[in-house]
DNA sequence: AATGAATGAGGTTTCATTCAT
DNA sequence: TATGAATGAAACCTCATTCAT
């Protein structure tokens, strides 16, 4: 008989359907499109999927567990805060531009609602979430990080920043977005660098020890 | 496009339309269920749209609009940048829960690529971007703001905070993240309220400032 | 609008269902070819109907509906049992040439096994059954039907011979076969009429009032 | 149609088809589901069978020379009109009980229609058909079957009543339609008794013999 | 002018048939 | 040779669009 599809083989398929999906979401997406698109007859999509709705989330499985496969590599080692911020960033600013169509489906996703969001969320975010707030939690209990600000709304801006970069390096609306911004041949080694200078300011000035004099060469307070 | 319903039935058509986008993006909304959903028939439909492609841009363009009138408001006043970063939370958070099917549109098309996304952006984004970085511009000038990041990037990290935080009020996926982060009775306005705190910092404090020295009660810095 | 389908033309679908349904059963039949026969889309089979299964269901119930009008029409009146039994194979017989398809969708249905066989026969015949019985008990008690056999099955085979009668009008297959049998040129009244006759002295013998001496003419007995 | 597979084998993948076509007719049944229910593969299937078509024609011949070989043993010896009539009933109420699906496959290419039905009929019936005839004929002529019906049709009807006894006993809907006459305990072999008791009757009596008076208990005749 | 039924292209899904292994 | 995965035509079904009323 013929070969079965290869582990190789199977993967494009997926990467196909990824693709396929991370363009216009799950409806707009054809599967005789996604077949075309992988070199195969759409008869083999239904033989490895039981329909579209099937498909689709194996699609999101393989991408999200290529996510969590790089931020569980990340978070494997002990580190201070920023250091490890660093390296978060560079590894998904490196996953972004390697597999901009994986990100762009994690985005199409969060277009959902109702109870499947929640669990999604709870799924992709869940864990991340636990884990920033506790290393937040030990750098201010360490003195690393402000203690006037709750470590979990510091985790949550965190990971804001974060998948705001991800999406600025991946989707086309907001890489455009980020062109405006920083001109067109926008550098995102320099915008992560900068991303951390604003986040080590943001996690350690305490307001109270902000100072109200204008500084030199300039008049006023923020 | 004739003048024979009335403004205020043009709208609910357009409301319809821009819920139903929201939901599902281009290909999931129905002509059909809009016109139910607006209680007109899919003729009017096409008696004022020539089809759902021109439909879907008119909705599009009246959610932005309305966007872009919240923000013209916002930014029609000079303020300190952080008032207005105050001000523009605000009004953005009540504008998000009063129409949070703008918002979801808005997200919706962010999937979008292409020419059509740049210039997408540029229309959206491109006043706000402008905008900001000369707020902030002046600001630094005037010695308010750190001098040792480039305007355009603390414009770009304050608004990339801006659109999460519209998002976590109106998309389904983004309110259950910001659960997960927050806990379940999330208040948007104790969320706001610490933002500014974040970004009053993350504005203020340059990096040669730092303090490494650890503070009281914790050891070593950040 | 444009206008909704005339009765005439929802029965014209109904009979192009029915004409195809029987052709091969539910699985040989296709909605595109039955919306043709009936010369109109298929979207329209579909808003009439959510499926084929639910558009099969209703042929078959239209199908039986009219098979259930004759019966009902012939027994509405109060007869002796053969004068019945002629005027059923009468109108059984006409409306078999009339709407052979009717009779062979409800061919088509008796291969149906299971529960759906059970209510389906409940459904059809449960009347008639009870009907026949009733009538057939009624004339033995007056003494005009042997007493030596169990009514409810003297009512099955008369039952039967009238399926067999109807299925060799409409069925080709069956068609054949009585010509087979009876010759090509197989005219059905006479059939009918000598059914009759098999029946008034089936229904009448009682098997100890066998003459067991041959006939005139003939030696032995059956 | 080579010959490499053990002879056992063919009949398991011929009686495979034949209950799945039995199921639900020839388009219903499936080339995959048949042969994963005989244990071979497709490959197999389309080696000995050119198509499913041809693969369908041979289940019916072998289904049907199944069935004319029980016929065949029956009419092998020479005897009395109702003897043949009870032992045929006999063995093809085993027959039927024994496959079921021969039955009901034979049921199914009853819905055939066209020349193809007319030379089904002719293979299938017309042995027996002539046989039934020339037997009553004789019996006529010895005096021992009415005379007063024409010999093609009392075997005619004897047939018709044999092929839905064979049905009741081996075809869903049939068989709960028996169950609806006879009630929930269908004891076949009373009805083949009581059917006996019928044909006797109805192979005797002549027309003109019939006693119009009302019979003891009863008033009137039929 | 507004309606919404009808149209039919196009999407999803199945399965008879082929053919590389 | 036997296998059963791959193929792709054809079936079911939806919905953007048209247009008779």
């Amino acid at each position: 008989m013929r070969k079965k599809l290869t582990e190789e083989k199977q993967l494009e398929i997926l990467e196909a359907g990824i693709a396929a999906f991370a363009e216009g979401g799950f409806h707009a997406a054809s599967m005789a499109e996604i077949a075309r698109r992988a070199g195969i007859s759409v008869g083999v999509l239904y033989k490895y999927y039981a329909n579209k709705e099937d498909f689709f989330r194996a699609c999101l499985r393989h991408s999200l567990a290529a996510l969590e496969r790089v931020l569980g590599e990340v978070t494997a080692r002990e580190e201070k805060l920023l250091t490890y911020a660093a390296r978060l960033l560079k590894e998904l600013r490196d996953f972004s531009r390697e597999h901009p169509s994986h990100i762009r489906l994690y985005h199409q996703i969060t277009n959902a609602g109702g109870a499947a969001a929640r669990r999604l969320a709870e799924e992709v975010e869940g864990a991340a979430a636990r884990l920033y707030t506790e290393v937040i939690a030990k750098a201010q209990a360490a003195g690393e990080v402000r203690r006037d600000m709750d470590p979990r709304l510091l985790a949550f801006f965190f990971d804001n920043l974060l998948m705001m970069l991800q999406f600025s390096c991946s989707c086309g609306y907001y890489r455009s977005r980020l062109a405006l911004y920083w001109g067109g041949a926008a550098e995102e080694e320099q915008v992560a660098e900068e991303l951390l200078k604003f986040l080590e300011s943001a996690f350690t000035l305490e307001r109270n020890q902000i100072d109200h004099r204008p500084k030199a060469g300039g008049r006023g307070n923020v």
